[in-house]
DNA sequence: GAACTAAGTTTATTGAATAAACTATGACCG
DNA sequence: CGGTCATAGTTTATTCAATAAACTTAGTTC
């Protein structure tokens, strides 16, 4: 459809990113970009709009909507998403179970299951969901996101400690069986990138740390994640940044370790689990020591400090159970930070906004990288509020 | 020219897309490259690929070269870097001077002149120098890029400690004097790209981080800058990396700084200055206490552990003064950031090779931004041997 | 010397964008 | 209320760049 690699060589290729910038402003503005604003924003003629609108259309990911009001002329025809035909499969891995969402084209989940599994009949399980999936939705499965603790480049599993994979050709394995482009992704990533993309000016270096019992980190430019091989990176849990002979021993048997300052396991104790829900945490947090949420922060502002200054980061955000420390623990954070001289950023650390819904991470790397497509931060942020 | 957005929208833009990509086969592979070969490599028909040399020769970029042998039918003809009409503008600003470079499109130097200035007459002195070039290669300048310590854009030079300028829109100036594109670089990167250039397969995130008095960072992605805004990037030499209250105080007044522990001042003590050669630098060493290197190394170190993580760098590259230090400082580094656990990956550190020519990090990044193009690894080499 | 092979060019065709004319629909204004 | 203007969108002829396929050139192989 708009697949295809980006390389620009032929005039296909050129219909193909038009027909991608479109669907881009449709994405952007749903319910309000038109024909002739599409015309505007990418400098093409109209009848070059008209032609990708058409053909848009036809391919059922955008659909003509209401009249707009007349700006001095004849009133425009807006544009939406079509969200009736097309869906986006999520799957979204853990240790012992699966989520498995259907997102429309605009964001709005079509249906939620969950499976449950063992080490043992993990594979089969999925394998089981993914082919009944395959079937209730033949033709109307348009790319599948895959969301899995561990480092992969997108097509392959290199290492999951906590699903025990080693070296997996998952994508590949799926697509077999669904027809569709299959692309997996990391879950802080994932997790970044569900944040980043609600904000409205996601411009520059964004550095985001997942805080749990864990530590994992991503970096996302203009929204989406930082290009180049994401093999292993974001792996700093294991990063010495405690140098004294006092550094307390991490779990994994070295001293100074960020996560055996700075994970929520550090600073709240081993009551700490990540299935905890905000009240849980904060009311371990009341309990907790000042000293070690204090380490905790200072440790976590060292990692910060370089990292912002090699990339200029515009901002930090840190994500995971973390945020439900509130007030005990980010003033410290940015306040050490900030203690830093002229000539470097002063980077501002926030945590990340309310949970998305699970799945508008993975559906949105997905969705960027098969048809180049970003969905509109007003839009994310109204589709993960079930409010209104 | 070549020049133009990337932006694919129009035919035209896609013949100037595949203008670059036959240019940059051709500076991949100078004199070896074919009509035949690139259309092999671009997956055009040859019909367009003789038609995209065809105007390449006719912009005096390339040109044909000698027949290769046979490999079974007719000879193909070669086709080279043309390196008697082009030429690039390189300025290496620095406080008290500048060096002025010009440079074929191969890589050779034309021309170098040196002018020395005042900071009150360094103004008056540059605009002269380049209006001089203007007027001599009139006809003949391609591109310009300026190298000078400090913060940029590209476009304005947002702060220079050293050369006292801040917010100066330095490449319109220049521009409009050259009418000729303008590009400043930043002088680490240029370096970090004059290194980078030289490596053959040079993919995946490189960290580079000069050492003299001060220190600097640059990350490259694929061999060239990584993306992204660079305005302040990089400038980690006043991170804090130590944090015991005996942590040295730093010339920015703040205690812990990188720079405090592991730019050359502090390893070698007052007497080091930017300027030395390589053999004053090992005799400064060698009476250097052991002590202060250890401490800088691991200083450095740990910035090194944290920034590879994040990014998952295939190799670190230590350049600036520092490499005279050798193995009194390398190994030491080296031990330090291999002091690691599983899950992060053990990055190399090593040394730059032997000073490039000072203009082809500048060149290059210019060429890039301009046309698209790099040179050949094995090119950049060569052009810095001043052997054969 | 005949057959084959690779390099490169020529010519007609196709795909996609453009320019310009045209239709449709509304606002504004005397 | 009707004329003029402005904006949205479509239709048609044209242009640009790549393609396909036939063709020329120049070598190797047997």
């Amino acid at each position: 459809m708009l697949n295809g690699d980006d390389a620009l060589d032929t005039q296909a290729s050129v219909r193909r990113a038009n027909l991608r910038r479109a669907l881009q402003l449709v994405f952007r503005n749903p319910g309000s970009e038109t024909r002739a604003g599409i015309a505007r924003a990418t400098g093409l003629t109209a009848a070059t709009a008209s032609s990708l609108v058409a053909e848009l259309i036809d391919l059922q990911l955008i659909i003509d909507g209401e009249q707009a009001a007349s700006t001095g002329g004849k009133r425009a025809t807006t544009l939406s998403i079509a969200s009736e035909h097309h869906v986006i499969l999520v799957l979204v891995i853990r240790p012992t179970d699966a989520r498995i969402a259907l997102v429309a084209l605009d964001g709005t989940e079509v249906e939620t299951r969950r499976v449950a599994f063992s080490d043992e009949s993990r594979d089969r399980v999925l394998d089981g969901a993914v082919a009944d999936i395959a079937a209730e939705y033949s033709g109307r499965l348009l790319i599948a996101g895959v969301q899995l603790p561990g480092t992969t480049d997108g097509r392959r599993v290199f290492e999951s400690v906590q699903l025990g994979w080693t070296d997996v050709p998952l994508a590949e394995r799926f697509e077999a069986v669904l027809g569709i482009p299959v692309l997996l992704v990391n879950d802080v990533d994932a997790e970044a990138i569900a944040k980043a993309a609600r904000e409205d000016e996601s411009s520059g270096y964004r550095l985001f740390i997942h805080i749990g019992t864990g530590i994992g980190a991503a970096v996302t430019l203009d929204g989406e994640l930082a290009p180049g091989p994401r093999d292993r990176a974001g792996e700093i849990g294991h990063v010495q940044v405690e140098f004294g002979d006092d550094a307390r021993t991490c779990r994994c048997g070295r001293q100074g370790c960020l996560e055996s300052a700075s994970s929520m396991t550090a600073m709240l104790g081993d009551d700490f689990d990540d299935a905890m829900d905000d009240e849980a945490i904060t009311a371990l947090a009341a309990s907790a020591d000042d000293e070690h949420l204090a380490e905790g922060a200072r440790a976590l502002a060292r990692t910060i400090k370089l990292i912002a200054a090699v990339l200029d980061a515009a901002e930090v955000v840190i994500g995971g159970p973390a945020r439900a420390l509130g007030d005990r623990f980010l003033p410290l954070v940015q306040a050490e930070v900030d203690y830093t001289a002229t000539g470097t950023a002063n980077v501002p650390v926030r945590y990340a906004d309310a949970d998305a819904s699970i799945s508008t991470g993975v559906a949105q790397v997905a969705l960027s990288s098969a048809l180049g497509v970003r969905w509109s931060p007003a839009q994310l942020r109204a589709a993960s509020d079930p409010v209104s």
